[in-house]
RNA sequence: GGAGAGAUGGGUGAGUGGCUGAAACCAGCAGUUUGCUAAACUGCCGUACCUCUAAAGGGUACCGGGGGUUCGAAUCCCCCUCUCUCCGCCA
């Protein structure tokens, strides 16, 4: 969430960003909250003069009873006991109005970085580069859920069977080429030094309200009510957890991690014409990146893993572009976002394969992620992460893209890990 | 799941009602000494908020989390969470 002391002195420019972002009554909004603000500071002040002269007395009467001076010490006690209940009132409200400005704060998104266009939704986000050309399907080109169908590779009827819609059974040349992309990603990002961390996939709240998946939304994730634990929506949230109250020295930046996880997402409300096969699911696979970075080299960072999903989407030789999402598109809690997006050529479209986002200290914030500087206070640190990469999409593209009469054609690159070049009958 | 023990600063670990925001040691930082390194010595060495300020300073809170007793709580009481040991169950 946003820091109270930037909402204070850069009120412009925070409402700038949310107008950017189209957040309605913006102005009002954080009026509010900064009403809250100077409250709650002003009792503070008034409860914690009550409270030192209370410890002052205290001390006093220690010294007046050890001394024998009984009836002095008495006398004092009942100043204390005024002090007390009248510290105890204001203790509450202010407790109250922190936890009033906490809530407001949880409601305000990040404010997007100078370079976020403008804009209501998708249709707004600006195309920064295309790469590759769109393939020339041959006569009689299936879309992939025809594909996978005829290749007896993935089945959605079995998921539905043992556990629901959108999640699908992914069998033999299926499965190995999940397990090659798999395999393919993690070793990319290792040789582009990110450090491999396997998470659990289920996280307790506290993760979820670190990272921003709580309480914004709260109905898109799976919960395991009996134990109160999420299913993860992205190996985002665990990976950035693991330094949640944390204080890092200087030298150890910038920290860089890889990870592969299954995600689960709900989607609910989601579902339309666009979503047949494996365009949305309820559980995927996706190998995530992960930066934590000083402030000022965070967008350099930012561009570093918009290059590398890059080449990732170039060795897997997919027609790809890039979008800078527009204010009203982006998520909630990010600064900057690029979406990857390749081109499914028998449905015609554009999917997105990756999102890398500067979430500069929003989730910091949160986390209570922040560097040892030298001389000075702990300061916020900034996260970032990108898929890299989303895989049902990428293999709706690779199907579709590569189909032949003799079979599919896979990329060069993930011949060794698949121990075969085409997928036949 | 049952029984017991425990949770203190980056680490080890003292502290059972006031002089403890917290000993000591280790690690770290700065300095003295030194041909270099090491050793020795000296000093510094938690976080958040409030207040004040040019800077310094001052105040409050925090000893797993929450509540209570008390003039006063790391210390006493209650609840919760987690960890460890033993038993049971299971991969």
């Amino acid at each position: 969430m946003l820091q109270i002391p930037v909402l204070r002195e850069q009120t412009d420019l925070v409402l700038a960003g949310l107008q950017k972002r189209n957040f309605p009554n913006a102005a009002q909004e954080i009026q509010a909250l900064l009403d809250l603000d100077q409250k709650r500071r002003s009792l503070q002040t008034e409860r914690d003069e009550l409270l030192g002269r209370a410890n002052a007395l205290a001390k006093e009467i220690g010294g007046l009873m050890k001394s024998g001076q009984k009836d002095q010490a008495e006398a004092l006690k009942a100043e204390t006991a005024e002090l007390k209940s009248r510290t105890k009132t204001l203790d509450e409200e202010v407790q109250h109005l922190e936890h009033a400005l906490q809530q407001g704060l949880y409601k305000v998104p990040n404010i997007p970085h100078s370079s976020v266009p403008a804009g209501r939704s998708a249709e707004d986000n600006e195309v920064v580069l295309e790469h590759g050309s769109i393939p020339q399907l041959p006569e009689g080109a299936q879309p992939h859920w025809e594909l996978i169908k005829q290749y007896d590779i993935i089945d959605f009827e079995l998921g539905i069977k043992i556990t629901g819609a959108g999640f699908p059974v992914y069998k033999g040349q299926g499965a190995r080429l999940q397990r090659a992309l798999i395999n393919f990603f993690l070793d990319e990002a290792m040789k582009a030094g990110y450090t491999e961390v396997q998470p659990p996939i289920v996280v307790n709240e506290a993760s979820g309200y670190g990272t921003g998946q709580l309480p914004d939304k709260e109905g898109q994730m799976y919960h395991a009510t009996a134990d109160n634990l999420y299913l993860i929506p992205t190996a985002e949230v665990p990976i950035t957890n693991l330094y949640r109250d944390e204080i890092i020295a200087e030298g150890k930046l910038p920290i860089k991690h890889v990870g592969y996880t299954p995600c689960f997402r709900r989607e609910a409300g989601s579902w339309g014409a666009d979503v047949r096969g494996l365009n949305r699911l309820h559980q995927f696979d996706k190998v995530e990146i992960v930066q934590i970075q000083a402030p000022e080299k965070s967008y350099e960072a930012l561009e570093d893993m918009s290059q590398y999903i890059q080449g990732l989407l170039q060795k897997l030789e997919l027609p790809y572009r890039v979008l800078r999402l527009c204010g009203g598109d982006m998520g909630f809690t990010s600064a900057l976002t690029y979406d990857m997006e390749v081109f499914s050529a028998a449905q015609g479209r554009w999917l997105e394969v990756s999102s890398v986002s500067n979430f500069e200290t929003y989730q910091a914030n949160r986390l209570k992620l922040r560097q040892r500087t030298e001389g000075g206070k702990p300061q916020l640190l900034h996260t970032l992460n990108g898929s890299a990469l989303a895989l049902p999409r990428i293999v709706a593209a690779l199907l579709e893209n590569n189909q032949t009469p003799d079979g599919i054609k896979l990329p060069k690159a993930l011949h060794s890990y698949l121990g075969f070049e085409m997928i036949t009958k």
